[in-house]
DNA sequence: TATTGTTATACTCTATAACTATA
DNA sequence: TATAGTTATAGAGTATAACAATA
């Protein structure tokens, strides 16, 4: 598919580019937090929902891997996950192939309430693009696209994806 | 200047790119968090980063500026201030014409400090970006644009820019 | 001995409530 | 009475250091 009229286009140098980024990337992720701090219950913090949201994404993940992929350290990421086990929204058991290793699911009503969370998350993005053109929408579109590609790997547990063992034991 | 070759592109509709916006702008501001926390001096937390940026983008910021715009309460933002003010980072004035009115600005060191740190932001993600072709490279620096006009918004004071009031006296 | 996680301790960030000073 | 800011208090998030359990 051709997407750009190369013959007319002026393209950026990468350090223009990353200069345009690093000033419209907290623009757009200040509207993301608004909206999760006005749709997350009141009882949840923000680091735990991003801890509840990572549990989400990589159900059986460890507790060093949520410290890794948050950027905390291991007795704070401890901490944060004591919090949401006492409000029954996740499940913290231990592997029984090595039993130092904690194994993190959501209960059903951690799932709950991160699903409706969530779900307010995108519409309020939504209504900030509703007047925008068919040609901006598609520039964003390719552009998260690039960016998915380039950025990805670093939102990446270098360890490999754990496994949804069933082999677990309540603590 | 014709960018795109709307004969064969597919649009997106809002909802799928906002969708996709909600996904890829946190890997974005992952790796700028992680320069920004990696290129700041140790004495400066990420808190104090930030009232010190924005108070370099707003010289003569109100108290109330800083609380509005970082997302905090006025005496969240008083504290951080206080830690700045100590560290001789910035200067806290009160206005002559409405003497409950804090007049922020930065000192030479404070200046220092933000741009020598700032400055290491910038080619964090241009490394990111090195190996884009420059067809992504376009994509990428169209979007941020894009972003501007829609987001930026959002990022603005309600209230008139402070004038850099000179009628001001030491606290 | 190395790894995974917890506990102890201390400090910063944060908000709510109550207050002071100014308008 | 309303507004700008500070102070008091308490709670959450954070890290470093020391520890326990397991591999």
């Amino acid at each position: 598919m051709k997407l750009l009229d190369n013959a007319s286009i002026k393209p950026f140098s990468v350090d223009e580019c990353a200069d345009r980024l690093v000033n419209a990337v907290p623009l757009v992720m200040k509207v993301i937090r608004k909206e999760i701090r006005n749709n997350r219950p009141s009882y949840l913090s923000l680091p735990q929902f991003r801890v509840l949201a990572f549990v989400h994404r990589r159900e059986g993940a460890s507790l060093s891997d949520v410290a890794e992929h948050i950027g905390i350290t291991l007795p704070t990421a401890s901490k944060l996950v004591d919090g949401l086990v006492k409000k029954d929204l996740v499940l913290r058991k231990y592997s029984t192939c090595d039993r130092r290793r904690a194994v993190l699911n959501l209960t059903a009503q951690g799932s709950a309430v991160l699903e409706a969370s969530g779900a307010a998350i995108q519409p309020g993005v939504a209504r900030m693009l509703a007047t925008l053109s068919p040609e901006d929408l598609y520039v964003l579109g390719r552009a998260a696209e690039v960016i998915q590609h380039v950025f990805a790997g670093e939102c990446i547990s270098k360890k490999p994806f754990p496994a949804n063992n069933s082999n677990t034991k309540t603590s």
